[in-house]
DNA sequence: TGTACATCAGTGAACGCGCGTTCACTGATGTAC
DNA sequence: TGTACATCAGTGAACGCGCGTTCACTGATGTAC
């Protein structure tokens, strides 16, 4: 049944936010396309009226994801207060609202090229945000850059590392993202 | 075809071996029980006479790549060759043959229970390896462990983060492996 | 040592299932008069 | 403004494919005599 064309909008965004949490949560080839869409209160067969492929669909959740992230960054975080929140348990245990360079970056290189494409971006984007803060704290314009690229490699490697035993060794996952907080913070002074 | 006992473990081996590269070359659900038996040198028939399931040879190929790869560390490799040796573009573009974290860290979480203990297992025994070289370098037991884990997680959030972005963005991969080496280097003293 | 036979590693066809995708159909929308 | 009709978002059955898994069968192994 046709619905109206402000409808059909919130529809399309529902799928993308709908996509946006499941894939960050169980990864591009967990969750199939009528997950998606009954999670966005539709059936599977409405989908290809707004998209051309599952893989279109992971592209444009993985951009979502990183506009997403980068949108709700509060204006006055500091970043200490972005390593606290990035090196927590809370986010370690709902990837679905997380950082989607953790979530993402050692599937994506499996997945098309649209979905690459789409993550490049979404991370280079997310390097210069960074980079911001670090040239604000007074850091030159390269060794902002290179700041902001060591830091978050470094977080994503800590909560991908904290996420990969925290089912099996909950102790270890807390002592990896506690030991490597407290590394960055000496590290970078905070 | 019966074929001789011997015969028949090195077939066994070479099946563990196989999948050991390939599921580190394209993940856990990106290579078929069919293909790992072909690579083997067998016909997928004869998978269920060696392992109970996919997941069954998930777990003892995960095992054997972190056995592997500690059992091949040199006798005399410094934590600064060590390194080198991780963040290298070789060890980016061969994953097959590369640290079995950084292949399964994120992808791991959704596996059965049994391949999840086992990759805790190794996770913990790299640890242990790894402790071992800086309480040589006469760091105490406690600060030894915490370098540890704190130094792994890093290699692996440059490694996972140059390789999310070696397909589409050469140059940045390149620069997160170079920039995370020279961070390592100077925050160890290497 | 030689022979007859039970064992069993390996083969390849087949099964069931879930997935991405397609399509004929429905009925509310929104436009032309 | 009201009516008739073309449009098209959404539905649900169906398709093809690949996957993990099963199984009847084969024929070399290795054992019992």
């Amino acid at each position: 049944l046709k619905v109206t064309k402000e409808k059909a909008a919130e529809h399309h965004e529902a799928i993308i936010l709908a996509a946006s949490r499941s894939f960050r949560e169980n990864g591009f080839d967990g969750v199939g396309v009528i997950e998606v869409m009954n999670l966005a209160g539709l059936t599977h067969g409405a989908f290809y009226g707004h998209f051309q492929s599952k893989a279109a669909l992971a592209a444009e959740a993985c951009r979502f994801s990183f506009e997403e992230r980068l949108s709700v960054w509060p204006a006055g975080l500091t970043l200490a207060g972005f390593v606290s929140g990035y090196l927590s348990a809370k986010h370690r245990d709902q990837p679905s609202h997380g950082c989607p360079m953790a979530a993402f970056a050692s599937s994506v290189g499996h997945q098309p090229a649209i979905v690459k494409r789409e993550y490049a971006r979404g991370l280079e984007s997310h390097v210069r945000h960074v980079t911001a803060q670090f040239e604000a704290l007074g850091h030159g314009k390269a060794q902002a850059r290179k700041n902001a690229t060591v830091l978050l490699s470094t977080l994503v490697g800590g909560i991908v590392m904290a996420r990969s035993v925290s089912h099996t060794d909950r102790r270890l996952s807390d002592t990896i993202i506690s030991d490597m907080k407290r590394s960055i913070f000496s590290q970078y002074g905070l």
